[in-house]
DNA sequence: TAAGGAGGCATTTTT
DNA sequence: TGCCTCCTTA
């Protein structure tokens, strides 16, 4: 071996081993499994192999690099543009958006599948349903069954999708996923299957696919020898993150890809595998090295460069009382006289304070409020805390739970576009038409019924004359959808989409001005995307994180405080973290306590929320807690003890401290940020919920 | 047949 | 609490 190029002076001797892996073979190089720790650097040692591909001659246009989620993408493209960009020479252009096959796998699906449409028996103008749209299609599907009988409590529509998705994610048989998964919907499995083979139907009479469809068209357009040959020969190199939280489906794609496993690196860590809920399997990454003939080889990264050794004393000592594991214990240089503090509380709203209290804190000694995070097992398990800041004029971004797209008046408009994009879209046009005032579902059925009969649905929708109570804003609707259809300008097509809905927005709703600042704020989305339908597939597979509905938060480029979910947190880092609720009941949820499999998620769950902290980590034990998503009416709370992932003979591992120490929180121990005079701010936010 | 009101019930995490 | 479904009324 020659010695090493200098660009990969920074890597210590493993990650060099990942990088150079097999590099120089070209794209004969077996299979590598690369099992990279909590903070091993396992981001930048990807990047690196990308760049040193490129940089040793890889094509990379035919290199497809598939990460979790699109911002992780984002991230490693820049990372690779820089370091290949710094031995290339910036202007060479070589690299500079050359690395076009990054994304997601449902994003790389999407966009492979439009173009295998016409070989597969799709329209490439087929429009994506997110979740809700899926559970909507599946409602009214399950409303023509005539299945919505009163009496029988029949699971309710995002259920149903649920228990679809992960049959279809699991590649494994209906009655085997309610067995495991949903044993309490086990008697309604004939129903459930005459709901999904409708469901289907539904979608391809739509020419609409749900997340699932991109995969599973993707799989299966993988089997037909003709396609997989055109599709594989597309790519020299196949490198995936994040391996653990993969499911069988797209292991099946992999390997359709890359039979023989040249070319092909994933890169995982089997001890943060979180997303089972959504049929991802630790399996494949245990599994992945015996599937090849010879096996692939492994590469491990334990040095963590992220964590003081305090904190990955004691996320080692948690993750080791785990039934299974796989990976070594984590080490460090990285010293520190601060053990993680575990913090008992009296209850949910001390546990606010004592987080506002810490976070102002340790502002003042320096971190910004970027640097510091607060995560949860639960979206709403940060409401009271969200209150305080509130209450204290703390700016805060929150990632995980309610998302933008959900608010009703950006689905409105979504809708519209993609109705027109997609005529035979009908959650889309059952949505729009219902809001125009004096049309409800019958008339909304009907005028989709005569569409889908038609040859040219649009045609046939512009001259057919308004339904008997809806004439007042019928020719506004036929006006804006000709047009829109007729001739897209793009972005401005958001622009007449709102003209035409505003209107309506500011009859229905109280808040309209709020709304109103929404849609001004998806135009500004809109403009970045090159066309409509680049705007609706992206956006639907990515949607953006935070809500925009309260005031208060902040521009995007003041200071504010990471609220976030430990799932959202994943691949992420703050110097100081705070952890919620770290009772039973909290983590582990209630709710996923049933298998000792769940268990152990929510053990790596637990796991991954501690090894998110640089230098300062928290977790929070209020010592009564409310149950479920009850918190605001009733009393129903309990009182928790500490989480069974900490039992006594870990407490060593922990500062244990009770808050507030002796003597209450007083009046002068405020810190001096907060504006004494800002009172009107405090009255106003008291009658904030 | 639309639309608003009353009453029942609730299973987290996300592409 | 807030969402969803069913029922009543115009």
């Amino acid at each position: 071996m020659t010695a090493a190029p200098a660009y990969l002076d920074s890597l210590n001797a493993e990650q060099r081993r990942a990088v150079e892996f097999g590099v120089g073979e070209g794209a004969s190089a077996g299979p590598l499994l690369v099992i990279a720790g909590a903070g091993s650097g396992k981001t930048n040692t990807l990047a690196h192999r990308v760049a040193h591909l490129i940089v040793s001659g890889a094509d990379p246009r035919r290199i497809l690099l598939m990460t979790f989620s699109r911002r992780a993408a984002a991230e490693m493209s820049k990372r690779v543009e820089r370091i290949a960009g710094k031995v290339m020479g910036t202007g060479s252009g070589v690299v500079a958006d050359a690395l076009t096959w990054a994304g997601t796998f449902h994003g790389m699906g999407a966009r492979i599948l439009r173009e295998l449409a016409p070989h597969i028996g799709l329209s490439p103008e087929f429009t994506i349903h997110d979740r809700e749209d899926s559970a909507d299609l599946l409602n009214l599907v399950r409303h023509e069954l005539g299945l919505s009988e009163s009496k029988s409590r029949f699971p309710t529509k995002g259920t149903c999708l649920s228990i679809y998705s992960r049959a279809v994610n699991a590649q494994t048989d209906l009655d085997e996923v309610l067995k495991t998964a949903f044993p309490w919907c086990a008697m309604w499995e004939q129903q459930l299957r005459t709901l999904f083979g409708a469901y289907v139907e539904a979608k391809q009479r739509q020419n609409v696919l749900d997340y699932d469809d991109l995969l599973l068209y993707w799989a299966g357009a993988m089997s037909n020898a003709a396609i997989a040959a055109e599709v594989a020969g597309r790519f020299d190199h196949v490198l995936v993150d994040e391996y653990q939280d993969t499911n069988r489906l797209q292991a099946a794609i992999l390997l359709g890809l890359k039979p023989a496993g040249q070319g092909m690196t994933v890169v995982g860590d089997d001890a943060q595998s979180i997303y089972s809920f959504r049929a991802a399997t630790v399996r494949n990454i245990l599994d992945f090295p015996a599937q090849f003939q010879p096996p692939a080889s492994v590469i491990t990264l334990d040095r963590n460069y992220r964590s003081t050794q305090p904190i990955l004393s004691a996320a080692n000592a948690v993750i080791g009382l785990a039934a299974e594991r796989f990976t070594k214990n984590l080490w460090t240089e990285r010293l520190s006289n601060d053990k993680p503090q575990l913090v008992t509380v009296k209850d949910e709203a001390d546990q606010a304070r004592y987080v506002v209290e810490r976070v102002l804190e340790d502002r003042e000694g320096g971190t910004v409020l970027k640097q510091q995070a607060v995560l949860f097992r639960t979206s709403s398990h940060s409401g009271p805390l969200e209150i305080e800041l509130t209450r204290r004029n703390i700016p805060f971004v929150k990632f995980g739970g309610l998302k933008f797209l959900d608010a009703a008046h950006i689905k409105d408009m979504l809708a519209l576009l993609r109705w027109v994009e997609n005529p035979r879209d009908r959650v889309a046009g059952f949505r729009v038409l219902q809001l125009l005032p004096g049309i409800g579902p019958a008339s909304a059925g009907r005028v989709l019924d005569a569409m889908a009969e038609a040859e040219d649905s649009v045609a046939h929708l512009l001259a057919l004359p308004a339904p008997p109570r809806a004439s007042e804003h019928w020719d506004g609707l036929l006006e804006v959808a000709g047009h829109l259809r007729a001739r897209s300008g793009w972005p401005s097509d958001l622009y007449r989409a709102r003209l035409w809905y505003e209107p309506l927005l500011e009859a229905s709703y109280e808040d309209a001005q709020v709304r109103h600042a929404d849609l001004l704020q998806l135009e500004q989305i809109a403009a970045g995307y090159p066309s409509r339908e680049r705007f609706l597939t992206e956006l639907t597979l990515d949607p953006p994180d935070a809500t925009s509905d309260q005031a208060g938060v902040p521009h995007l480029d003041e200071d504010y405080l990471i609220l976030s979910t430990i799932h959202s947190a994943k691949g992420q880092e703050w110097k100081s973290v705070h952890v919620l609720n770290v009772v039973d009941g909290g983590i582990p949820s209630d709710l996923g306590t049933g298998s000792t499999h769940e268990l152990e998620e929510e053990r790596r769950l637990l796991y991954v929320a501690m090894t998110r902290a640089k230098d300062h980590l928290h977790l929070i034990v209020p010592q009564k807690f409310f149950v479920a998503q009850q918190s605001a009416y009733g009393d129903r709370h309990v009182y928790a003890s500490r989480t069974r992932f900490i039992p006594k003979a870990l407490l060593e591992f922990f500062d244990n401290v009770m808050w507030p120490a002796v003597k209450p929180a007083h009046i002068e121990g405020l810190s001096p940020q907060i504006p004494k005079l800002d009172i009107t701010a405090q009255m106003r936010a008291m009658w904030v919920k």
